[in-house]
RNA sequence: GCUGAGGUCGCUCAAUCAGGUAGAGCACUGGUCUCGAAAACCAGCGGGCUUGUCCCAUGGGGGUUCAAAUCCCCUCCUCAGCGCCA
């Protein structure tokens, strides 16, 4: 959410944003936005008025009923007052409730550096990281590896909840811990504190940091109950401070968050959902950073080589871009894609770092304080950015990893958290 | 899940029984004083807008009333005891 105050004082600025992000139908909000503002405003005042009114004859009541006098008089008065008041306010609790969803409608404002573009294939690439071994043979996909090591089962999955879940087996699960803790104990060195959230989330915290868009495709909601299956932990910690007021000097507070991650939406239109690539269920170590908005910058270069060095560390051959103003959704300020690269040849997202600057903390209502006992001074920023997701990263090892033999080759980093395994193989 | 007690400014509490329009102390900020600091004193210290002798704000939502922290209903959270359970 955006200061309305700022949209009020440099419309023209947020304006220039919109047409930056090629978004039309937001432009329209824009205008709509502003046309209530004013509406709302002029509402406010003449209720405040009436208000001041009644407050006084109520006073006067008061004042009669001490000195045993009829209050008879001012009570009629008041009484009429009181119904225009009634009718007045529900307009303006209408006109309220329009300016709020306006306002949660416009986008955050983009940072400079973010490329102009339409969509993801306009995203910038910024650099590439190492390069596929050479195959001898034709490499295959991880499925196929999976399903000749029978390390998976997805069958039968399918038949105890359905397509998008997996059965994962023996070392694979195996892999899949190893990768959690490898992230856990790189991030932990760094200075994050390790989280592991609640897995489901009330209204309250899903309205603050849900998109409405990922919400009504991808949440899952608990029938009967206002709880919801978090999409990731950053839904949980995002929202763990909200309505608090944090020190200056307790910042940056960063937090690596370990939980699986329940997702709804998989099969949308022309997305490569094969495999462990797009599932309903999977786990995830998250980076999240609240910090003083001098700092934010800085820190999203700081969590962008944070995982870079696990990529590098597991090495694993990546690039990253600078996601362009069409492809950036609308919380991030912005947003740097880091992609792998599978057998098929092409890059595809293993991880996502967003600098949401003030954006989410002012609708979580996160403030920041010089110290204690003085008023909060501004709102803090929030970063997100994946450490390791390891359906992805397990993808990634397999495809880039494999041998002719069918066999796969564990990072060196991750043996010591496999009982020493240093290959997935054929027994 | 049941019973009880609670939720008021950053913190500790008052006003609740009996409705009359939210107050104190601490902390913090600025000023006076001082070489400087402490103490003392003065002022400020939740939000809004059209900056007023204005309006809103007592966990959240509704109701009664001229008027609600106060009375009623719903709901959330915390603590204690009991119950249930990996």
């Amino acid at each position: 959410m955006l200061d309305i105050k700022l949209i009020r004082e440099k419309p023209t600025l947020v304006k220039d944003n919109l047409k930056k992000r090629n978004a039309p139908d937001k432009l329209k909000l824009l205008e709509q936005l502003l046309k209530v503002d004013v509406t709302w405003r002029k509402a406010q005042t003449e209720i405040n008025k009436l208000r001041q009114k009644r407050n006084q004859l109520s006073i006067e009541v008061a004042k009669s009923k001490k000195a045993n006098k009829p209050a008879k008089k001012i009570l009629a008065g008041a009484k009429k007052i009181d119904a225009l008041i009634g009718k007045k306010e529900k307009i303006l609790s209408e006109l309220e409730i329009k300016e709020k969803s306006f306002l949660m409608g416009i986008p955050n404002l983009l940072h400079e550096s973010v490329p102009v573009g339409k969509d993801e294939n306009e995203n910038v690439e910024l650099r590439k990281w190492g390069s596929p071994q050479k195959f001898y043979f034709t490499p295959k996909n991880h499925m196929e590896i999976l399903e000749n090591l029978k390390l998976v089962d997805s069958e039968r999955a399918a038949k105890v909840a359905g397509a998008g879940f997996v059965f994962l087996k023996n070392e694979l699960v195996l892999l899949d811990l190893a990768i959690q803790r490898f992230a856990l104990d790189f991030l932990s060195k760094k200075g994050f504190v390790i989280i592991e959230p609640p897995f489901m989330i009330n209204k309250k915290t899903r309205e603050g940091m849900v998109d409405p868009v990922d919400f009504e495709m991808a949440t899952y909601k608990i029938e009967n109950e206002e709880m919801y299956l978090i999409a990731t932990s950053e839904h949980a910690m995002g929202a763990m401070f909200a309505d608090e007021i944090l020190d200056k000097n307790n910042l940056p507070v960063k937090l690596a968050g370990i939980s699986p991650c329940f997702r709804k939406e998989i099969g949308a239109h022309g997305k490569y959902t094969k495999g462990l690539f797009r599932t309903h269920q999977f786990n995830k170590i998250e980076q999240f950073v609240f910090c003083l908005p001098e700092e934010s910058w800085r820190l999203h270069e700081d969590l962008q080589r944070n995982s870079e060095e696990m990529y590098q560390a597991l090495g694993l051959h990546y690039r990253v871009v600078n996601v362009c103003t069409g492809d950036i959704g609308s919380i991030a300020a912005k947003k740097y894609d880091t992609e792998f690269w599978m057998a098929d040849g092409k890059f595809r997202e293993i991880g996502s770092n967003s600098n949401c600057t003030d954006y989410q903390a002012r609708r979580l209502n996160i403030r920041f304080r010089e110290k204690q006992g003085q008023a909060p001074t501004g709102f803090i920023h929030t970063l997100n950015n994946t450490a390791l997701a390891t359906s992805r990263t397990m993808i990634a090892i397999i495809e880039q990893f494999q041998q002719k033999d069918g066999a796969i080759l564990v990072p060196k980093v991750l043996q010591p958290y496999m009982n020493g395994i240093e290959r997935l193989e054929m027994k």
